[in-house]
DNA sequence: GGTTGCATGTAAGATGTTACATGATTTA
DNA sequence: TAAATCATGTAACATCTTACATGCAACC
């Protein structure tokens, strides 16, 4: 559900656009929010089609590109999912997984984890930092498409940095 | 393979038990990070014999109950895991997907889909909170397994709220 | 005797990943 | 002309969810 919500969103959002462009848009804007490889995204599309929320043509380019238009029957679907209180909220999160496990570590071993935790997400702050300030040079206009995701990116990824350096610094207490 | 660290770490840290008692572990504290439901852990416990990585015990109750053990090379492997650098980090986070699409609608819908799920986030803090004070009752020994995934969950709601609340205000900003 | 809780499993289907396969157009 | 990029697809496999299926033990 939520893949085909998220290709809909992207084309509600960007216009019309191919298959690839829609997988490169997963690598690049919508990452920290979900991921698919175009290997699921053409059979996807295709079932799109099939149920009337886009509309393919045929146009040049590459090996015969196609490309697909959201109708308003799709629309509605991505209203109805946004105003829909009741997501799956089923998460699957690595990080958090460690931050359970690794308490089992002898607690020096435990905080070098947390250490280099911290440094991988200080430099993904760092790195979202800058496609936001390169995305939006001085406009203020109206928020584009991907610019509130990307705040709660940066403050998520500077939330877990912090959590992990006051886990290590706990857990070098402890040992 | 996150499964298959999620079982072998909660078998280390809490001791020998059954795919059932693992069943519900999931559905209690381990739930921020990771999820599995029983038709997907038994397997997983069957391969996990097979590959050395637990011990399986016939027991008694209920219907002939099965109790498992890690051996040393699971204990092995959940280190390798906790130690290597290089995570999936992949990231599929229906929130951050409604993030993404929302201003997809006019400003005055957007907020309330916004504020709604301030409200949500809220109510998460505050049973997680509760959850912390009930876990540990004034015991500052050691800290339990779960306790930084903990803090780690209350603080990530806590933000998401604060995100929420800002997002609806700019979005009401601009209707 | 019925419901709830303990306890284990299988099967079908949806979703996601990795690998394989093909071919046109542009650029070095 | 070789490599990179654009472009689409299929197949095999792993993972996850939902539904089906069984049976014992305790309590009311």
């Amino acid at each position: 559900m939520s893949l085909r919500i998220a290709l809909l969103g992207m084309l509600a959002a960007k216009g019309p656009a191919s298959g690839y462009e829609l997988a490169k848009l997963f690598d690049r804007s919508i990452n920290l929010a979900w991921q698919a490889k175009h290997s699921q995204i053409y059979p996807e599309l295709g079932k799109m089609v099939e149920s009337g929320a886009v509309t393919v043509e045929e146009a040049g380019g590459g090996r015969g590109r196609k490309v697909y238009t959201v109708t308003q029957a799709g629309r509605d679907e991505i209203k109805q999912w946004l105003t829909d209180g009741d997501l799956h909220r089923s998460v699957r999160n690595e990080i958090a997984l460690r931050a359970f496990l690794v308490p089992i570590l002898p607690p020096a071993e435990a905080a070098a984890v947390m250490r280099a935790e911290a440094e991988r997400q200080a430099a993904q702050v760092a790195e979202l930092t800058e496609l936001k300030a390169r995305d939006k040079p001085g406009t203020p206009t109206e928020p584009s498409f991907g610019t509130y995701a990307l705040d709660l990116g940066i403050r998520s990824a500077e939330l877990i940095r912090q959590w992990a350096t006051e886990t290590a610094d706990d857990l070098e207490r402890r040992s």
